[in-house]
DNA sequence: CGCGGGCTTGAACGGTGTCAATCGCCGTGG
DNA sequence: CCACGGCGATTGACACCGTTCAAGCCCGCG
């Protein structure tokens, strides 16, 4: 056991200037809705973005603010939050490189619909509105694209919402294995969750209480299922999470 | 008490002529991402889409099945499922007059992410893959209109999603808001929502079963909120409903 | 008039939320 | 380097909402 006195995570500290020319040009090409454009478009594409970093726990912006930009996620995570009636967060979605947030989702209204966080150190992409505008004119091909990829985004909410008709145990199970796939690393022993993330944000995850998933984790953790610290967490066998997850 | 005697609702025979030219004309208009066409344009989309007809309960199209039209409903509502687990419905959406369904919320997909059900008798337009690529790739302007269609479609999951966090009793009343102001008409004694509409639909509509939804219904027949009959409900006190719908 | 499907109601069970107490890791300051 | 303080995690007891299983009822149709 002496394998987990501490945690086990890197906490890279990441400045602004972390995310280079070369990075940004990479991330573009994996962005969905930028995939069909020719190497000299990205680039122009990649002189109306400007890049920010953020550290964990920052706001990237908030739910009812003016929207007026769209982020592409360079590296680190972020996930999205509704508030509902009682101060409660919902989570929404979890983001990884590549995967936008900020007016896109939030097009035809003119405040953002969700907040956005970041879980980890992150370096996002940010496009002003009219810069984002101008690249919808000028490259068609975005426009489809970017339809196609709201769409996916819908599906993958539709897929929560239907999942939520199953139990605490099924959702976390989903959860944990989509935290392993989006941003795990292979340890000795399964998979580590490359973030911090407290008992608190994956109840919220998983829409139950930090409680409840507490006793949860503590019961997979008797069974090696998982092994888990504090904020911290590991996937040791994913075939039997699998088993859980519907 | 005579009052509900026998099934309030009109049993209409919609016939797909029913869907006149002036009727699709009209519904084109009404639909977002056409908004910005002008009179001659949409005479152009109007000649590329040809009308059905559904009585209540048809399929539309069934999950799973190749993505191949676009449909926008012209009269009637529609309600949008998906397959759990267990042949257990989840209702993920209520469409009515001006709404679409179909590819693009699948786009990216080659197959219908969700199935599609004719509640009341409905006429909806319907457009070959190939059509409404025409009029995107015609018509710029629809696609980030389209865009603009299918983030308000996400910001309604995502609604439904956090709204799951309440009780039953608050997803009902909400529910039977939705229904009584989409398809409601005034009757003497508060608002009939005309369409049939057993207690087991009603369940799958806000994911609980029939039940607790017809004790619920029960408690609110007795404290005069709602009127009820075999298979169909009409709101009697919106205010009160409203008054637990979060 | 009788049957059947939909509706209602009752009772028991179980999963989760809630409240509360305790433990133990980790960063801080002496 | 060690003691301390605080926050996060753990665990228990309990209440409650909603499901589940099981009767019985009633409307509406043949």
């Amino acid at each position: 056991m002496s394998d987990r006195r501490r945690t086990p995570l890197y906490i890279e500290v990441i400045d602004p200037q972390h995310c280079t020319p070369e990075v940004r040009r990479q991330i573009l090409t994996e962005v969905s809705f930028f995939s069909d454009l020719k190497p000299a478009e990205l680039e122009a594409v990649d002189r109306r973005a400007r890049s920010v970093g953020f550290t964990a726990g920052d706001w990237v912006y908030r739910e009812g603010e003016p929207a007026s930009q769209l982020f592409v996620i360079a590296t680190g995570v972020v996930k999205t939050t509704r508030l509902s009636a009682e101060g409660m967060h919902t989570t929404t979605g979890l983001l990884g490189p590549g995967d936008f947030c900020g007016v896109l989702p939030a097009l035809g209204f003119d405040a953002y619909q969700e907040s956005a966080q970041a879980l980890s150190g992150a370096c996002l992409l940010a496009f002003g509105i009219a810069d984002f505008n101008w690249v919808l004119g000028r490259y068609p091909s975005v426009s489809r694209a970017a339809l196609s990829a709201v769409s996916l985004r819908l599906a993958a909410t539709q897929d929560a919402l239907f999942r939520i008709g199953g139990t605490v145990e099924q959702r976390t199970a989903s959860v944990l294995l989509e935290l392993a796939d989006k941003l795990g690393v292979r340890r000795r022993t399964g998979v580590l969750v490359q973030t911090p993330l407290s008992r608190e944000d994956l109840a919220d995850l998983v829409g139950a209480r930090t409680e409840t998933v507490s006793r949860l984790l503590s019961r997979w953790r008797r069974q090696g299922l998982v092994e888990t610290g504090r904020r911290w967490v590991a996937v040791v066998d994913p075939d039997a999470l699998a088993e859980f997850a519907v």
